[in-house]
DNA sequence: ACCTGAACACCGTTCAAGT
DNA sequence: ACCTGAACACCGTTCAAGT
């Protein structure tokens, strides 16, 4: 019975990682709800009063995780979309890039859509935001100049189709559309945004 | 020093009731976050194990308060609704209402958009979520018939012009556009949906 | 610079016992 | 039938003290 080899030294070395990472996975199996300082100590092996060192409270853990989740879905988006396509298949892409990130991260998607009530914070989730409503928002101006949309104030373009893509990301993840029938779905989303509901 | 009128019997009476109001206003007051049963036990004037007796736990009080709100916003759509007005102006007025309901209920509606994880609550708000896209799936059939849009699958629809408001709900809740500005461009989302982002 | 241990003020939930 | 009071097992946060 003598001691284990002592694998952890007194310093983590690492413990703001560590404690992300096991967020990012309690929130993926387990839910928002689930998350717990204490419980991310714990499993980093770590005092119950060691994640105040790296995170001022629990929101400041939860910011981290929201950030984070902008940065993939930025990279997820970037790397979906392929500029040598026309339009419609274009968009198609990045709606089904977006939905299935949503699909892979709803706990985490939630997170970042949340109303954060300090300033600060908000404005860092502001940046976050405009990465990924960017891409959308060239897209749809570069489709614009070559008069393949319509003129209308480029922003408020973006946001419509944004909200149409995310109100359809909640719909699949709160589970009034199956997974599958939501990413078939999407060629007939991005198509009625194009077209329009009324006949032509 | 006398004691003071017990207003309190023993039996509260309606103390169910008297929990739900608290809960609505501490949500829309503090958010989701600062719902404590204790402390609505205590603004009851109750003990802290009485809420107990009328919710098995507070997810359950969470999951009244979703039903709730399907309720109150059936109703705001319901009133809303002019089936008198031609298509665009109906649906206008109906996303205004169901813009104006967001707003001033955000926390509560991301309540009632919220996963729930238990199938028995899931189903009852599967129906709360019936009653209000109901609604719009009636108005857009009826559009339909009278070949005033495309013909398609009707479900289909109803979930992206949904999915279409409520995203557009979600970005203003979130911050990310003023609720003024979201009210003035509702009529050009709407148009936006009807007559699509390609000139005709 | 980073972590521990104890302390404080909260939670939700359960259950015998009271009215 | 409805509520209380005590108990249990958790939280987040703070702060002196340790390494």
């Amino acid at each position: 019975m003598g001691p284990m080899p002592e694998s952890r030294p007194y310093h983590h070395g690492d413990l703001r990682s560590t404690l992300l990472a096991g967020a990012e996975r309690t929130l993926r199996d387990k839910g928002a709800g689930a998350l717990s300082l204490r419980e991310l100590a714990r499993e980093a092996g770590v005092s119950h009063a060691a994640p105040g060192r790296h995170f001022k409270d629990k929101q400041a853990l939860l910011n981290a995780l929201a950030l984070n989740g902008y940065d993939r879905l930025a990279r997820v988006l970037e790397e979906a979309d392929d500029p040598a396509l026309p339009l419609q298949p274009r968009l198609t892409t990045l709606a089904r890039a977006y939905l299935l990130f949503a699909i892979d991260n709803a706990e985490l998607l939630e997170l970042m859509y949340a109303r954060k009530h300090d300033p600060e914070s908000a404005e860092q989730m502001a940046v976050g935001v405009d990465r990924t409503v960017g891409l959308l928002g060239r897209v749809l101006s570069g489709a614009q100049q070559r008069g393949e949309i319509i003129e209308a104030d480029p922003h408020h373009l973006t946001l419509t189709v944004g909200a149409t893509l995310h109100g359809t990301a909640t719909f699949t993840c709160g589970g009034m559309l199956g997974h599958e029938e939501a990413l078939a779905g999407v060629d007939h989303v991005v198509h009625l945004l194009l077209h329009g509901l009324k006949p032509r």
